[in-house]
DNA sequence: ACGACACGTGTGTCATGTCATCTGTTGGCC
DNA sequence: GGCCAACAGATGACATGACACACGTGTCGT
């Protein structure tokens, strides 16, 4: 098998296997790895639009994600207002109650990623994460991480 | 951001741009890349139940790939047999429609792989590898394939 | 022989993802 | 002002993925 395809196959391997774990922390709190992401992005980047919000999701790259934010305006946990000024927009926050999911989302995040720490000891992270970027970067999903990453950083640290 | 977490979201943008790039390359040829799996998984390793192709397949952990299978079946690229002793068991394999498809797959699929090696030229590879298999080889798709590299290994080069 | 059990497969349901297309809104051009 | 292109968002369609459960078939203990 050539390498990069080994790379290709195990990158879909680690990806759906920690999308099945982080459902599984998920589950008890009613939302999926999906929900966790936008709650997620909105807490760290004020109110966005849907189209900002889009550009910001690494999980949803095509059109924007209206569906995705629907069940959780159903749910109560976002709150979708309408700019007053160009009604094309949508102002998309969380809700008190996102807030305060979105710290159990933590704690359930964090034992993923306790989980995959013990699995990584002893490795060399670092130069993955690299190789890992340099390969990302050069695509829209990518960017949204790194646009993440940039402007953001310090709200991050949890 | 932790290390990890970027981790996680790096192969999350990866696994998606790959998809997305395959699904386009592949389209053409009216199938997916999950079927492309399938089609390549009984290519290489003979007939199989439904249950055995599941445990080498990267993309579908959960249960039985019967309705992935099912549209292969309608589009006439594999044979859905029975087994005569025990009528539980079906005998997946491969028409010779299905073959011919396949070798337009390897070519499809050899255009994204030169995109990937450009977007890596210069990057330690091996390394990578090594630290993504240590964390994939834990999981059950992980394992699936470990297998698919194991038996059937002088298949594989294309 | 037969009845509980295990097992392989099929199916219902829900939430994504992706693409194409539609709708409503605004801005710009005449 | 009025038309039209551009834009944000919504929606339809299709194929996954994942979980739970239903169904048919074989096995095995008794």
């Amino acid at each position: 098998m050539k390498v990069v395809e080994e790379l290709r196959y195990l990158v879909l391997a680690i990806q759906r296997e920690g999308n099945r774990l982080l459902a599984a922390e998920l589950r008890p709190l009613g939302i999926t790895p999906s929900q966790a992401e936008v709650l997620r992005v909105l807490r760290d980047h004020g109110p966005l639009t849907l189209n900002a919000l889009g550009g910001l999701l690494v999980c949803e790259t095509g059109n924007s994600p209206s569906r995705l934010v629907d069940r959780l305006v159903a749910q109560g946990l976002v709150k979708r207002g309408i700019d007053k000024i160009d009604r094309r927009y949508l102002a998309l926050s969380l809700t008190p109650q996102g807030r305060a999911l979105h710290r159990r989302i933590i704690t359930a995040e964090n034992r993923l990623h306790r989980t995959m720490d013990d699995r990584l000891a002893g490795q060399a992270l670092d130069e993955t994460i690299s190789t890992l970027r340099s390969l990302a970067d050069a695509f829209p999903t990518g960017a949204a991480l790194a646009r993440r990453r940039g402007p953001a950083l310090a709200h991050q640290e949890n």
